[in-house]
Parts: C-alpha cells; structure tokens; sequence
DNA sequence: CTGAAAGCGCTTACAG
DNA sequence: CTGAAAGCGCTTACAG
C-alpha cells in the first residue's frame, strides 16, 4: 500500500509540487481557479492526507503539546488535563498527556522524550525534582507553563488553586455549624508540595482566626497508605477532632473508607469536608461537602498562557503566577 | 536558542553524520573504540538529542500508536487506555489517546488526525459510525485493533468482554438470593453497541434459564438523560423489579442517584449489581456488588495484538475476536 | 499565476 | 572502520 505523496497529487493535476502546497495551505492569493479546482479534484480522487511528519520536520512546530501530569489518579489532573485538549483542540493543536506517577525520574524521561519529539511547549505539574531540567528550559526559552504547583527558584509561572483560601472556607463552614475540634489530613507532605504545604499552612491560620485551638496531633501528613494508620491515631487522642479537612481527593477517600470500617456516622461522629470535588459526592450517603476547584477554568487557563508563550517566541521574563478561587459546595456531611 | 543537530555533533567529534547516526542507533559493530567513546562525550557535551521527527519521516515509523476511546467517561476505558500505555512503554512506543466523545464525526477526525501523523497503528473502540473508514484500513491493510465492540461486516478483530457472562454472572447471583422480579438498565441501545446489545441478551437467556419471567417494562435500554424516567417508570409498575442490573458504571450511577432521591435501602428495597467494578464501589454504603472486566488484560492483550500486527506488515486476514472472563464481586448491594 | 531549487534533520545502502 | 550521496515528504523564498 504505498503511500501517496504531493508529488502524486502534482503529477496527477499537471501542476509543479509547489503548487499543491500552497493550495494546501490555502495560499489561494494567486492561483487560477481551475488550478484550485482541479487539484482539490485530485485530492479527493486520491484520497490524499498530507504527511504532517514531513510538515513539522520543515516548519520546526508539531502543533503539539505535551501535559505531564504528577499524578493521574488525581481527579483534578484528569479535568484539567481535559480541558486542556479542549482549549488546543480550539486552535488546532494537539496534545499528549503523560503520567509522572510522582516520580522525577519518569517525569525527567518524558520531557527529553516529548521535545525530542518536537512538542511546541509544555504544560507541567510539576514533581519538584528536575530543578536543572526545568532551569535550563527556562534558559533556552523553552515555552513552560506549570501547574498546580510552583518550584522555588524557578521563576516559570504556574496556575494555582488558592490553596489557604480553600482551607479557610472549609475551617469556617466547620466552625459556623460549631465544630471546634478539627483536624486535616493530607497527603505526604515531606517534598513540600505547594498545594499541601499551602493547605495546611490555610487550616492553621483559619483556626487561629477563629480562636480555634491548634494541636499538632490533629494535623497528618502521611502517604497514602498510612492514612489508616493516622486515623486511627487521631481517633485514640483523648479528644479525638469531630471534624476533618480531606487535603485532597485520595485522603477523603481513605477518610471515607475509615468511616465506613469503624461504622461511623457522618456527620454524627465525624464531619467531613474533602477538598476537590469528587464524582461521587453528590450521590454518597450523606452527600460530601467539598471545596471544588475550578478545573476547567485552571485548564483554559494553563493552555492559553502555554499558546501565547509558543506565538509570541519571546517568553521573555516569566509571567506572574496565577491563582484561583475555589468553592464551598455545601452537601450533607457537615 | 538554535538547536544542536546531528551535523554539530558530527563537527565537534570529527566524524561525519554517518557514524553518529551508527552510534546513535546502536550500530557499534565496526565503531573504532575511540570514536565511540568520543561521540558519546560530545553527545553529551551538547546535550544533544536527536530530532525524532526527523527520524520519523526517514524511516518511516514513529514508534507511536493512536487510542481512540468512544467515550472516555466510562471508568473502563480509562483503565484499558492506561494499560494499553504500559504495555506501549515497555516496547519503547508512544500513546496519543483521544476521546471519540460518542460521536462517529469525532471518530472520523481522529483517524485522519492519527494517520496524517503517521502512528504505525490504531486501538479503536469503535463508535461504529464509520464502517467505509474502517474498512479502508483493512483494505490498505493498516493495523488496527477494535475493543470492547465489534462492527458487522468489518472483520477486524476485537478485544471484548464476555457479556452474556457476565449478565448470567449477574442473574445468578440474584436469583441464589432469591430475587425473582430483576430488571436491566442500560444506557441506548439503538445504534446496538455490542456490550449493551449482548448485555441484554445474556440477561434474557438467563432468566429464561433460571425459570423466571422475562418482563419487557423491565427492561430499559435509554439515553443516560432519560434513566431517572425510566426508572420511576418501573418503581410504578404494579410489581416493579426488586433488582436491578446495571449494564455500565454511568447506569448504576444514575440507578444510585435514584436510590438516593427516593430514600430507598439497598437492598432491602431495591437490590443492586453493576457491571463495571466502580471506584467507589469498595465504599459506599452499601459496598456494591458488581461484575469487574479484567481491563488491565484487556488493555494489554489489545496492545499486544496491534504491536504484532505492526511488527508483521501482514497483518493478512484479521484474526478471531478475544473474549475475556467476567468476575463477580460479592459485596452488600444484593 | 506557477515552477525549480534548496533545505528541514535524520538514516541507509554503498564504496573504499 | 568511516564518509559521500541520496532521499524521506514536505515548505519556502525566489525567479520568471
């Protein structure tokens, strides 16, 4: 089966191979018509596609991006990353998502292997542990734009949640309806990930601001498989929290599969809040109340700063950082 | 920031492009020790990696396959698509997966979209909207590979569930626990996706098999919209159904949301199984039984199946569809 | 309005 | 053991 190339196309319609490529892309300015017309006729007869390999190779843009992810089993990663091709789809790129799984290694072997294969820019939720390979993109000029997490020292700017503002809506939800003894959960927190890091950082000024006390034995930053374990810590403390702030999707999770093995009632026993929005909150028992974010907005957002950056060639000194408002969405666990 | 190439490298180390291009395709049989060794270091020097693009359209392959998902809402896509990238990863292939969205238009799109980029191959879960395309690709013998349905008159060959089992599976387990009034939900029918199609059908055999009477008002096969109607439809029947099957994880959700509004207890009031073991489903309250694909070797077992086609060239006369086993897992819904 | 020529960055016989 | 040459399928000035 071989191949049909312009120069079939050429042949075939009596025109040079210039020609069919400015017909391609529809340079029409100075063509006859029915040298137009004939070689669209050809095109169809031929059922012809142009070879966008070949293209790339000359124009030095693929019209693609790559997305790398920290880590997919995140809810917000897949909405984000949805909307992401969304928006590309809009102006006629393409996108390529790759899962880091939280490791820098994998992380670091998809962005030598996404520009080697010419990607135009990228768009990183960034693991933290390729400060050199992100500083030397921001050298080269490299269109970079991060998300949900900013790097220190590396000055690329990045969509973000505003993350103590999130906790701070939760920790009042919980005090108005008279809670006082709250706790939080989050993943771990070791490799100071902006989101968790900010997280806890909004819980502990919210509670001083309601004149909440503040005990370090509620506040749990473990990896995901040690939540159980600091559950069930948190529920021998003498004054066990009535109430807890889910860090994220995967430690409400855990928080609700606590619950339902100890036969707690929520909110009877234990109010919960989960920040990020979870597909299932809204027909649990009891529904959950959540801090959403705005994924689709935060996705919008990431690939227009991406594209402009990728027109504009000179990304010059990096934008500032982007935040943005998350939403009680208030439901029955509380 | 002008990009080093294979010339540069070619200078620096004093050689010509030809003995990098050996070096870097691993072609050391004749390599002088000394060459090698000081190619490798130039390479590294300049932080050189080759364009791929490049590579691509010389050779003619871009180590890459398309995915292209009906629609990616399922949790069994998901799932298959990520099992399909290990597997890709592991032979040093590439993944682009797009979402088909439902929509044969969509479809059409992505497989001129995939092809104009060359990918050596594509999975497909066929909308089955494009019966001409699909069989152009046999045609011109093109590797593809269809899964979860197949499309009559289109010999490809496709991974898929064994759904009459997996409904009997259901059946079974429902009528051992003596329901005997047991409906079906599934999303639409009509433009008869093979799973809903032989969902329905394995639901019919075996309650014929089982002896009990087989209900056509309890049998809905609708538009995801619609299922809350349909369901309230059946709630008012003179004898409504005291189980429910669902025939995928968006339908058990709708049927829980139901579950939900009406204040009904599963399963006391309303038993329940879902084919598609859910996420949540470990969980809820009740935990819910349901019927799991095998989707990790589902996926593996399609990227398996295309790599060898591409691997081949003749892919010749399709092969057999694969059937994979259906998995009943217990839990508090029934 | 259209064509000849050069070139994108690689790889691959082939010659020596 | 290494290099010169041709070519993958396009696009892009440039000439006419």
């Amino acid at each position: 089966m071989k191949n049909i190339t312009i120069s079939d196309v050429a042949e075939r319609a009596k025109v040079s191979r210039s020609t069919v490529s400015q017909y391609l892309n529809q340079r029409y300015d100075y063509m006859g018509e029915k040298t137009k017309l004939r070689i669209e006729e050809v095109i169809e007869e031929l059922g012809y596609q142009p070879n966008i390999v070949a293209r790339s190779l000359k124009q030095k843009s693929t019209k693609t991006i790559g997305v790398i992810v920290a880590n997919i089993l995140h809810n917000f990663s897949t909405e984000v990353s949805r909307s992401i091709e969304d928006v590309c789809n809009d102006y006629d790129f393409h996108t390529i998502i790759c899962n880091a799984d939280d490791e820098p290694k994998k992380e670091k072997r998809y962005i030598e292997m996404l520009r080697a294969k010419q990607v135009d820019g990228l768009i990183i939720f960034p693991t933290g542990g390729n400060k050199d390979l992100y500083k030397r993109m921001l050298e080269e000029n490299y269109p970079v734009v991060f998300v949900d997490r900013s790097v220190d020292g590396i000055p690329i700017s990045s969509i973000m949640l505003d993350n103590e503002k999130a906790s701070t809506l939760a920790i009042n939800h919980f005090a108005s309806n008279g809670y006082k003894r709250i706790g939080i959960v989050t993943t771990s927190i070791l490799q100071s990930v902006t989101p968790r890091v900010e997280r806890v950082e909004g819980y502990r000024n919210a509670m001083q601001a309601h004149g909440l006390p503040i005990d370090e034995d509620y506040i749990k930053s473990v990896n995901i498989g040690e939540i159980q374990e600091a559950l069930i810590e948190m529920a021998n403390l003498p004054n066990p929290p009535e109430a807890i702030l889910a860090g994220n999707d995967l430690a409400l999770i855990e928080i609700l599969k606590f619950v339902k093995k100890h036969n707690l009632t929520m909110p009877k026993d234990l109010a919960v809040i989960g920040i990020d929005d979870v597909s299932f909150a809204s027909f649990y028992s009891p529904t959950i109340t959540t801090i959403a974010q705005p994924t689709f907005k935060m996705g919008k957002k990431a690939a227009e700063v991406l594209l402009s950056k990728i027109q504009k060639e000179e990304s010059k000194d990096d934008g500032p950082d982007y935040r943005f408002e998350p939403e009680l969405v208030c439901r029955d666990s509380v």
